[in-house]
DNA sequence: ATAGTTAATCGTCGATTAACGATAAGGTTA
DNA sequence: TAACCTTATCGTTAATCGACGATTAACTAT
């Protein structure tokens, strides 16, 4: 059924300045995790959180794109602070930050 | 620290085919609400999933974009399964998948 | 100081996305 | 049948994305 399709009341589509911005930065975190290498990378140093990250150069191995292009998805995910870096001159340590993926699933629950 | 950044075994890199396909399919999911459009959308019809879901009108007044590209956004939320549409001739009701938005969340939680 | 290693940045390219107006398709109702 | 309403599709344009190789920058170690 779907009778009362259309009747819905404006009252229903009411929204506060603060809801649309929270979609938006919901939208944006979504967007860092669109792409499979990106949700790739995070599963790894998601795994290897205890072991204390990884460098780059495991990542380009394992995700077997061109050591630029992976370093744009890394990029992008510290962008959206879903990893961090850990300067280890001359590496540089890539980690996860827990908390971030945490704040991600309380936002969609707090949205649906 | 991060001493141990990099000793990582190739043991910790293993992974299925089945969790590269699992992987993919989330960052699918994930792009389908990567613009504000689309989570306003999504939230929309979840507000109204007991008044019985909207017309494609509705969601045209509300998010403020022109007729063909809410039609476009409806098109990638029905694709990637978040939304349904029920014909109600010459009308269109549309409603929230509860299950697809619930599923979203137990891949998130196994991945992450 | 020089050579080597690691990661970021640059420039380029093709593909995809987002937006729009215009048009078509599907179905009611007069 | 004809006029109408609702939504999908088409065609276009500008912007963004994803990938790559080449180069640069930062730092170590010889």
């Amino acid at each position: 059924m779907a009778t009362d399709c259309g009747k819905s009341t404006q009252l229903a589509f009411r929204v506060t300045e603060q809801q649309l911005i929270d979609e938006k930065s919901f939208a944006t975190q979504a967007k860092a995790m669109s792409h499979p290498a990106r949700v790739r990378i995070l599963k790894i140093l998601f795994n290897l959180d205890e072991l204390g990250g990884c460098l780059s150069s495991d990542l380009v191995a394992e995700v077997g794109l061109a050591q630029s292009t992976v370093s744009e998805h890394i990029r992008i995910l510290k962008q959206a602070g879903f990893i961090c870096a850990e300067p280890n001159p001359p590496k540089i340590c890539y980690r996860i930050n827990r908390q971030a993926l945490e704040d991600y699933k309380q936002q969609y629950c707090q949205l649906f």
